[in-house]
This record gives structure tokens, sequence and C-alpha cells, in this order.
RNA sequence: AGGCCUGUAGCUCAACUGGUAGAGCAACGGACUCUUAAUCCGUGGGUUGGGGGUUCGAGUCCCCCCGGGCCUACCA
């Protein structure tokens, strides 16, 4: 079969004269001493690209078929070529070329594409005039993104190939070189991974070059994608609305942590990035809407670690007219539903442990759950008692003298009962002190009606019966606001705002807040937040620019 | 913020108690028209994160700085 198609040149009216000479001299590429070998032999070859007339950077190319879509449907019967026979299944693809073997007159290469990677072969003959020598195995490198035409076969070796037998084309000249990560399977079937890029920094700072070598990456943000869209059409399907509130906020509100501030300049005025949707999803119900949500990211000045980046995402549901109660069904439905959805079955592996997401999932109270982890009945314990249990009975770290009630419950809760909820467990009814915005439980004094989903040893979800008494959250604020004057500034002010709002009337409502990250680790098996963040915050990364404006700046703090 | 670990070629890693910085892959030149970690022959590639110190001599020892990881603390 002769070629049909050519590596495309350049159209005519961009395409240099003819240069006899094609070696690059060095004022061609950018002058660089800090260029690799690699790197400037790779400018050398885009110019020579150009110099042949072929662009390095086309404009787009007809893809009809995916990498794991041919490997799947090929049918050896169906569709290996036959002497004569015109061949029966032609594909179009593209995708970044990851391996390259040629052996003299043909070679076969990789090409990856959004689905996963497939051989492709191709001859000297299927190019035209020199190309294949001058351009296929001189010019063109691992990390290339290519487009190719041609029809399916399996290799005598036995792996499904596309031949680039009727077009190829180069569609992104690579500068930089990729990491070459190389596999070799056993006869098992195991997969060895060769030069495996594992330095987190580098995975984590350049993440478009982590997921083309670790495809598996790609994967987690496929699920965690899955996972939000499972989200929103559960909630779209019930008829709850979705909102977007205020990322930028004159007052601050609805959870216990420090926030960002920026400053708006026209306004000359502070402003705080959210560290909750909270406050304002519950004025749309004020105003009308039986059920409001927003999945976005929230932002908390806090310390770093693998469970915390300062913006995370959060989906926040409020309904009204419901309680607690009905909110623990919907979260344990949603859940099963998100769970199904990933893993085709509520279950899954995390670690060493099967978690199952099938509703309906245990419950135990906030103090139960202490006593039985610790053997302490502390419901209705003053604060002097709950401190001589966490320092002296549990001699739990860090405890100090200054702690109120709230934060020493908080303290023995996270310490001795969450680790050890591995199952998804709804703890219910918590101290009033701990929840500010929660309403007062309607039988048992000094708790309010509030529940923390916890799964794999974290919390996942937070949900309660909203108060919607303005005198009381009134009182709450002002409690708040005495800690916060007592030095905890974590504690939040009082939004005057949101005050003037309850007093209109808010409809009694369930409120739930689910960390999307946390959710999306457990689901994947990732043990780092980082994992399930695109481009988690990291420092910047040295280099003499930065350190030169680094030592600008401190010059300027001092001044 | 504190403790422990860590940074060597584009990637993955070596380099003994201080003694000439190496290997595989990648790259480059050559051979090869069904290979697959392709193979075979040959070649180049480094401010050992940065700065200072000890020493005849530092990747290695000491100090400071920068980045990263894990644990602890706050938080979801």
């Amino acid at each position: 079969m002769s070629a049909r198609y050519v590596l495309r040149r350049k159209p005519v009216a961009n395409r240099p004269t003819v240069l006899s000479n094609i070696t690059p001299s060095p004022c061609m590429s950018a002058p660089s001493a800090e260029l690799t070998e690699q790197e400037q032999r790779r400018r050398e070859e885009r110019e020579a690209l150009e110099a042949k007339g072929v662009d390095p950077y086309p404009y787009a190319w007809d893809v009809d078929a995916h990498a794991q879509e041919i490997i799947d449907t090929f049918d050896d019967d169906k569709h290996q070529p036959d002497g004569d026979e015109e061949p029966p299944y032609v594909v179009s693809i593209a995708g970044r070329i990851t391996s390259m073997r040629v052996m003299g007159k043909s070679a076969f290469f990789d090409v990856q594409d959004s689905t996963g990677t497939i051989q492709a072969y191709i001859r000297k003959n299927d190019l035209p005039d020199d190309l294949y020598d001058e351009v296929f195995t001189e010019l063109l490198d691992i990390g290339d993104i290519v487009g190719l035409k041609g029809h399916v076969f399996r290799t005598r070796m036995g792996e499904v190939t596309v031949r680039a037998g009727d077009d190829f084309q180069l569609l992104a000249k690579s500068l930089k070189p990729l990491p070459v990560v190389k596999e070799r399977e056993d006869e098992e079937g195991n997969v060895e991974v060769y030069n495996e890029v594992t330095d987190k920094e580098f995975r984590y700072r350049q993440r478009y070059v982590d997921l083309v070598v670790n495809p598996e990456v790609r994967d987690v943000f496929r699920k965690r994608s899955t996972l939000i869209r499972t989200m929103r059409d559960f909630l779209d399907d019930r008829g709850y609305l979705e909102v977007e509130t205020p990322v930028l906020q004159p007052v601050y509100g609805g959870a216990t942590a420090r926030p960002f501030t920026t400053h708006h300049n026209a306004l000359d005025m502070e402003l705080f990035l959210r560290i909750a949707d909270e406050l304002y999803l519950k004025r749309l119900l004020v105003g009308g809407f039986d059920g409001v949500y927003e999945i976005s990211k929230d932002f908390r000045n806090e310390g770093l670690s693998r469970f915390h980046n300062p913006e995370f995402t959060m989906m926040e549901l409020y309904v009204a007219y419901k309680d607690y109660g009905w909110m623990m069904e919907l979260t344990e439905t949603l859940l099963g539903a998100i769970a199904t959805a990933l893993h085709d079955d509520p279950e899954f592996e995390w670690q060493e442990h099967a978690i199952s997401l099938e509703p309906p999932f245990e419950r135990v109270t906030f103090f139960d759950a202490i006593e039985e982890a610790t053997g302490f009945d502390l419901y209705q314990a003053d604060r002097d008692r709950v401190y001589d249990v966490a320092k002296n009975e549990l001699q739990l770290d860090d405890i100090d003298g200054e702690m109120g009630l709230g934060k020493l419950l908080d303290k023995i809760f996270g310490e001795t009962v969450e680790p050890s909820l591995i199952q998804p467990t709804f703890v219910i009814d918590y101290p009033v002190e701990l929840s500010p915005l929660a309403k007062k439980h309607r039988a048992k004094e000094g708790l309010v009606e509030r529940f923390e989903l916890i799964i794999a040893g974290k919390e996942v979800a937070n949900a309660f019966s909203e108060l919607n008494d303005p005198q009381d959250q009134r009182e709450r604020f002002e409690e708040q606001a005495a800690m916060r004057a007592a030095g905890d500034d974590e504690a939040t002010p009082i939004d005057e705002d949101y005050l003037r709002a309850m007093e209109y009337g808010m409809p009694p409502a369930a409120g739930l807040g689910i960390g999307v990250d946390r959710l999306t680790m457990i689901l994947t098996g990732q043990e780092s937040i980082r994992d399930v963040i695109l481009f988690p915050l990291l420092r910047p990364e040295q280099g003499a620019a930065a350190v030169e404006a680094g030592e600008e700046t401190v010059e300027n703090d001092k001044a």
C-alpha cells in the first residue's frame, strides 16, 4: 500500500526558503546557559523541523478513536488485515509518544492518549521523500505529541497496534525531556516498573508530568470528578438549588478557624476569604428557597498536613423543614450512591479494612462514644472534672489549664474515639459549647442536635438541626465574642446581618457539610490530601529570581 | 511552630571509616523492516540544593540558609 498522505508540511506561504544547512547556529535558539544538553538539542530539532517546512505546532487533528477503545474492540477474526484485502479497521488517533523502538527502516512507538497507551508502527515507505530518515527518526522524540491514521493489526508478538500508514503529523514538539518510565510484564502478568517517578515534590510541583508518567494519578482525579458529579446529580434530583455565595466576605463565620485576609483597593476595605459557606446559605432559606447547596472552595489559614490544605473543597446543603435525623438518612443514602458510582459496590478496600457505605450506618452519641472508649461518663460533668479526666486519668498530651469545656471534650473525643471509628459511624448529640450554630437538643440538657460522620478514623461530614432562634443565636455569638476577647482567635465574630436575617424568621432546617477532599481520599485510598488535590499549596520554588525577590521583600519589610 | 529523615546527570539510584563523582534508562553517532525495559557497537553529559567552615584533600564532617517527606500541635 502506498502512502496517500504525508508528514504534513506547513502551508507554502509560511515555509522558509530552502536552507542548505539545517544545523542551527547557536543564535537560532534562545540563548541560555541554563539549558541542559537535551533541552538545547530539542530546540535545535525544532529549528530543523521549521527549516524543513514542518510546523512544530500545527492547529488541529481529527481524532476518531482512542487507545483503550481500540484495544478493547479489536477482534482478530474481523479486524486482522488479510493480505490483499483492504484493512477493515482504520483509525485516527493522537497522543504523546512515550517510547520509541526504531529498527532501521521501521519503528514501533507507544502513543499515550487520555484513555491509555497503544503501540504504533511505521515504516520508512509510509512517509514520502526522506521524511522517515530525516524527520521521524532524527527530529522526533519521546514526549512529542503526534497524530496518526492507519489500520489496526495485531503484531506477531501479540500486541494490538496502529499502523501510521495513511497519515502522520507532528502536533506539538516537546522541548523538555519527559522522564521515561518503562514497564516489563513477566509471565505471571506482574508488571515491574523501571525508573518510576516517585519524588513527591517533583510530582506535586509538576503535576502535568506526574499525570503523564503515573497514569493511575489520572484515575484518582477522574474518580474525584465522578464523586462530585454524583453528589451534584443526587442533590439536583431532589430539587435542591445549587447557588454561589461570596468568597470575599467582610465578616467571616460558620466555622471555628482563622481566615485569610485580603484588601479591596477601591473600597479600601479589609476582606476575608470564607472559612465556610454556612451563614450565607442559611440567609437563602430566610429568602424562601426550600433547599440550597454549594460545592466550592473554603480557605483556612491554619497549618498544613496530610489532612489539611489551606484551600479545600466543601459541599454544604441546607434543607428547610427538616432536622438532623432526616439529614442522617440523606447522608447515608448519598454516600452509598457515591461509593457505588466509584466502585460499582458500596463496599471497598481501605488499607487493611473493608469499608461498607451500605446504609444504614452505625449511630452512637458523643458521650456514649467517649464512655465506651475511656470508661468515663462525662455527660454533664463540669469543666474541672473533664479537665481532670483529660489531664490526669487519660494523660493526654497538650492539655493546658486555659482550655474550656468544649475544647477539652473535643480533645478527648479526637484522641480516644475518632481514630477507632473505621466503619461509617454517625456520632450524634454534641455538647453545646462546641456548636454555636446548632439548635439545642429537644430532649437532652446541654446538648445540640448535631452529628458528625466518621469514616476511616476521620470526620467527613458535619451536620445539625440549624439554630433559627435569633435570641439564642445572639447569645451564642456573644459567648464566641467573649472567647475571642479572651484570646481565642478562632472564635467567630458577631455577624449582625446574619442575626438580622434570623430575626425575619428562618424555617426549621437541617444543614450538612461534607469535606470533599477527605471523602475522595478515603474512596480512592490516598493517604495524603495532596494526592487528591491537583495543585496543592507548596512553598515557591527555589530559583535565582525567587531568591532575589525574597530578599528584597525582607528588606522592604524591615524598612 | 517543634522533632526525625531527605536533596548526587533529564529520570531511578550507587559512591566503605574523608582520597580521581559512577551505573541503568534517556540523549548523541552507527547497524537493524513485527519490536516491546528492543538488541548490538561507540560517544558526550555534573557548581553533588545554596553559602560558609574544618582539612593536604569534602558528595561524605561542622555551621547557616533554601526546598521536600513523615510524625506531633491547630483545623475539616
